[in-house]
Formats: C-alpha cells, sequence, structure tokens
DNA sequence: TTGTATGCGTTATCAC
DNA sequence: GTGATAACGCATACAA
C-alpha cells in the first residue's frame, strides 16, 4: 500500500462492512446478513446497524460483493448503433424487463464492427457480468457460440441451429413484413411497385425481398428486376436509389422501401423532383421508427415491436442465466397504415 | 460453497492466475506482473505464461483487478433517454473521447426523473465508477454536490456557482444560439416571427427565447407575446403549439421552434391544414439532429455540437479524475440554414 | 527480475 | 440469531 493514502473522498478513507460492524457492535457477518436480507437479524442489532450506516455514510462495494457471489448481477447489452432509434427503442425494453429483475444493464456500442463485437463480449465477460443480449450482431456463428459457452448469450435478429448451448437467436419474420408492405400497396390497386433493398447480403434485406416476391406473384403480378434497386438502410442509401430509379425511366406508382431510414431519404428525393407523395407516388417503410409519425406526411409503414423484443431478449437471457428452458415465442409483425399510400387513380 | 458447483461454464470451474502460474511453473506475482506490463518480465517465463494462458484459455476477472486497486476503470453514463438522438450524439462524443483512455463507459438512461438520476449514481458509485457524466440532469444542485463528494461528477447542461468540489458543469450558449434563429428570420425580411417554446421552467427554454427577444429587439421590433406559445421539447408538443398559434388569427410568416422535435410537429400541423413551407410559413428549429437533414423540405436549424460536448465532457471528467484543473472551453452553436426558410415576399 | 505474503470488501461456512 | 474465519481473484510492498 502507498502511504500517500491515493486521493480518497472527502469523508476520508473509504467505510467498510467491519467499520460498520464496530460501531453497532456487532460482527461484520451480521452487518452483511443485514445488507443481503438473507438471514433475520434481531431488531435491536438492526437498529444498531442502520444507525452505524447511517453515521458513517457506509456504501457497500458492489464490486467486492459480486467477486465474492460470483455473479455482478449487471447484462451486458451491445448495440449496434447507440444513434439508431432502432436499437435504443430495443434497449428500452430490455431495462423494462430488466427493472426490477435485480440485474442492470450495461450498455456499449461497437458501431456494426464485427471484431469490436467479439472484442466487447470478452470485455463483458472480464466483467463477470451474468449475461450477455446483442442485439443485430454481425459476428459468425461459431465465435458467438465460442463465447456463449463462458456466459450466456441472446442475440436479436438472429436465428440458430441448435439450442444446445446458452445461446439463442431472436428473430421477427421480415418475410411476413415484406408481404404485408407490398400486399396493401397490390391491394390498392398498384401493379408497378419498385423496391430498395436493404443492406445486400444481409438476412434482413433478403427476407424482406422475398416477402416482396410473395405477394407480387400472389396477385399474379411479374417480378421485374429493374424495379429493384439496392440501398443500404440508410437515408442517403434511399436517396440515391430512389433517384436512380427515377432516372431509369420504367414507369412505376409505388416504392415499398427496406426500412424507414431508406424511406425518408427516397422522400427528399422525390421532395426535390416535385414528386408528390401519395398522389403521385406511394412510399411504404419498415420499422415504424418513432420519427415516421411525423414525417410530411406521415409514413405508412411496417412496425416492427422492438420494445417487445427488448423485452422478450432480456426475459430469455433471465430464463437462460437461472438454467430455465427458454423457448421464446416472437412477437408479429403488423402494418401501420398513414398517409405515405392512396389507391391508384 | 455449495457442494453443486453453481452452474459453471462448460470448461469447468474458472481459470485463475493461480493456475497460470502453477502451469507456467511461475509465481502468481510473475503472472500479475505479465498481465499489468507494470515490470518487465523475462523472455522465458513470458513464453512460459503466454503458452499456459492460451492452453488454460484464462480469462483475467476484471472485478478482482478492480477491487485490488481501488479503480474500476469505468465511467457511468447518464442519459435522460436512449431513445432520443440528442442524448445519443453525445454518448458517441463521450465513447470517442475515452476510446484509447482505458477507460469505458456504463451507460444507463434515467428517463428524466431526478429521483432515478439520483438512485442511478449511488449504484454507479456502489460500482466504484471513477467517474460520472450527467447528460442534460434535472437534479438539484446540492444533491449532486454531495454525490461529487465521493466521486467525481461533469454535468451537460448545466452551469455551477463554484468549482470547488469535483463537479463541472458544462453548458452551452442557448441564448446566442435564439439569437441566431431569430436574427436569421430577421435578415430574411420577416417581422412577425412566432416562437414555440421549450418546456416551461427549465434553462434550455428560458435562454432560447431570450434571446429570440434580444433580436427582434436589436431589429426594432416589438415583442408579441401572443406570437409565443408553449411546446415542450416533443413533436405532439409542437403539434399542439402550431394549432393555436393558427388558431389565434394573428398573422405570422416565420415561426422559431424551441427545438427540431418541436419543428417536426409544427411541421406536420403545416402539412395537414396546407400551409406550405418555406412559400408561405418559414420555419427554424434548434439542436440539428440527424433527422433534420431529411425532413420535408430539410429543416433550417440551430446546430448544437453534441459529439463535441460529449467528448468535452469526457475529457473533463479524465483531467477530473487525475486531479488536474479542468477548465473546459465550450464550442458554439452554429446556424445551419437548409430548406425551411427562405425570403419574405 | 522474481517469489512470499498480505489485503481489497464482501459473503458463506461452520460452530455455537 | 450470532460470531469467528476462510475464501473470491488479483495486485503490490517487501525481501531476495
Amino acid at each position: 500500500m502507498n502511504t500517500t493514502p491515493k486521493r480518497k473522498r472527502s469523508s476520508g478513507a473509504t467505510v467498510t462492512t467491519v467499520q460498520v460492524a464496530e460501531a453497532a457492535g456487532v460482527s461484520v457477518a451480521t452487518v452483511s446478513r443485514f445488507l443481503t436480507g438473507v438471514t433475520r437479524v434481531s431488531e435491536a442489532k438492526r437498529e444498531a446497524i442502520e444507525a452505524a450506516i447511517a453515521q458513517l455514510d457506509f456504501k457497500p462495494n458492489l464490486l467486492a460483493a459480486s467477486l465474492k457471489r460470483g455473479r455482478s448481477m449487471t447484462i451486458g447489452v451491445l448495440t449496434q448503433d447507440v444513434n439508431s432509434p432502432f436499437f435504443t427503442e430495443t434497449v428500452l425494453g430490455v431495462e423494462a424487463a430488466l427493472d426490477g429483475s435485480g440485474y442492470e444493464p450495461l450498455i456499449t456500442s461497437v458501431h456494426w464492427n464485427p471484431k469490436e463485437e467479439a472484442e466487447r463480449i470478452r470485455r463483458l465477460i472480464a466483467r463477470r457480468v451474468d449475461g450477455v443480449i446483442v442485439l443485430s450482431g454481425r459476428l459468425a456463428e461459431p465465435a458467438l457460440r465460442r463465447l456463449a459457452q463462458q456466459v450466456p448469450i441472446v442475440a436479436t435478429g438472429r436465428q440458430f441451429k441448435t439450442s444446445a448451448s446458452p445461446l439463442r437467436g431472436l428473430r421477427l419474420d421480415n418475410e411476413a413484413g415484406g408481404y404485408l408492405a407490398t400486399r396493401h400497396l397490390l391491394e390498392l390497386g398498384h401493379r408497378q411497385i419498385a423496391h430498395i433493398e436493404g443492406w445486400p447480403g444481409t438476412c434482413d434485406a433478403a427476407e424482406r425481398l422475398a416477402g416482396y416476391r410473395r405477394a407480387l406473384q400472389e396477385f399474379g403480378v411479374d417480378f421485374d428486376p429493374h424495379l429493384v434497386t439496392s440501398g443500404n438502410f440508410s437515408e442517403s442509401g434511399g436517396l440515391l436509389a430512389m433517384n436512380r430509379l427515377l432516372d431509369s425511366g420504367r414507369s412505376f406508382t409505388a416504392v415499398f422501401a427496406a426500412n424507414d431510414q431508406t424511406a425518408y431519404g427516397a422522400r427528399l428525393a422525390l421532395y426535390r423532383r416535385g414528386v408528390r407523395v401519395p398522389e403521385d407516388l406511394a412510399l411504404v417503410g419498415f420499422d415504424d421508427l418513432p420519427a415516421s409519425l411525423y414525417t410530411t406526411p406521415p409514413l405508412t409503414t411496417v412496425r416492427q415491436p422492438m420494445f417487445e423484443v427488448g423485452k422478450l431478449a432480456a426475459q430469455t437471457l433471465l430464463q437462460l442465466i437461472e438454467g430455465g428452458p427458454a423457448q421464446p415465442q416472437m412477437p408479429t409483425l403488423s402494418l401501420m397504415v398513414r398517409e405515405t399510400t392512396s389507391r391508384l387513380r
């Protein structure tokens, strides 16, 4: 130990259970019992301890407790982008589910970087989190499975082969969402429906496209590859894609964008060119971000119940930690009909 | 200890430095030195330790290290709403500043609730975080100052009387922002300029209003209280306020909204009534949220450099932790002229 | 450079 | 119900 007392807070040295015990005239064990509530403590000692704690301004050290217990009562939450409503809404759901459970979330963001993702999980494990929730992770399944041997993991937006290891995937039916969006347009009379894809190569993008194709087929509309152009789930991607579509010379009366952000970008491209929505062109998004209620006009979109997904992820993880079975039932997608779609005239 | 081994991971019992030391044929101290890098270790032992670590799949326990060191190398970040771009952008700045410093952020959200805020900080202290960053906190100064005696705290969106305790406030000049927004409208020829206030009673709201009044005065325009109506920094508040303004019968050609979200709501009210922006009415926001680049049309707004604020907050906190002086220089606000404002015709 | 011994603050085991 | 005491896993003062 240093002789100089390492710059402590004003109150001087840290006060520990030992000092509380001394001041209260009991043993540390009793103080600990009082704190954890695991065993009954007599009324007299209880009061003495309470007084001592108040007088000394004692704050229990969770670090020490966690070390001893072997559990930290924290769960790590990895988000790709703290700046995206899509993720933050899920985090809200996680927080809601954890509230009152005794567990606390430890949120970090990894910026869509799989290497950073693995590194973060390792550091969380080093911190001895009791479980990890990965939102829309990009880490390969084998790597994830290896990590799951050290700590239970629940990942959203993914599916895994087996549920042997404490690893669960929570995946919404994106194909059904794409189908819902496209069918809505078809029902409104549209037949020339373009699609701005999501990030090429991702499951989400592929499944939404598949749903789009299934709806077309169901209505007897031929699939036209020229009406499909790729985006990247971002506003700028949507803007560029919309411009490409407009410049292609193909005619179309509706657009299904792979997500809301893509739709926002597409909307701006249309505004710039004086194309009215929905009079000249119908537009449907995917996600139902909070902002979609206040776009001009409010966006028709497929609602992803991310709050519920977050809640479910946390509940599933808790079950995994307790050693339960954990076979979660996924919520379903729904269509939010607003003002960017109207009957074809 | 339980006789049942408390459900350990597949690899069996946790592997510690002791076992690594045994396997490598050295002492625990040497293993520790290898891990921390505080002292040189001979090449031979170093290799032996590395081999042992790899073979045993050893993961250092940060909890134990933190307990021993008295520092956890984590800093707590309190955000009011993980779901708001305003906060999440600040968090990004914090992460950027912390990156490479050895410290890791521990993010939690407290939903604008001062009681929860205090409780969260206490729990963070229990976890022995080395510092706390509070984003737009609502906790009263005395309470905050008391907590700051236990751990250094940096709070954004606030100012404090003295800098005696390890507590710093980081506040942007909101008055200057309100002035900037209003002057822009005045320069475009507008004279009847309405204002939708922020949350009544908050500093931010009051200062932005003050800036609005100063600009009016500077241009010799009388302040008309009927052109000011209160909002609450949210979309729905902006929508309601805009409707009130429109229904009041007063004439005005421009609106300065207290923040971007308010402007989004106002924009929707205008769309619903067929009022064109900016042809019929100019609109200015405050914050420059990422979404404001993609509204229809893109929103003219006052940019709050929240990323920089987050960075500055983290840097200031780090200095506080090291015991430095820490008198941060705040960045300034700027106007982002986009497409919701035009010259009065 | 390396090893020994001790302690960080708490919880859990055991005997009373 | 209560009190000694031994861990939890790691870092460091000290001696070598």
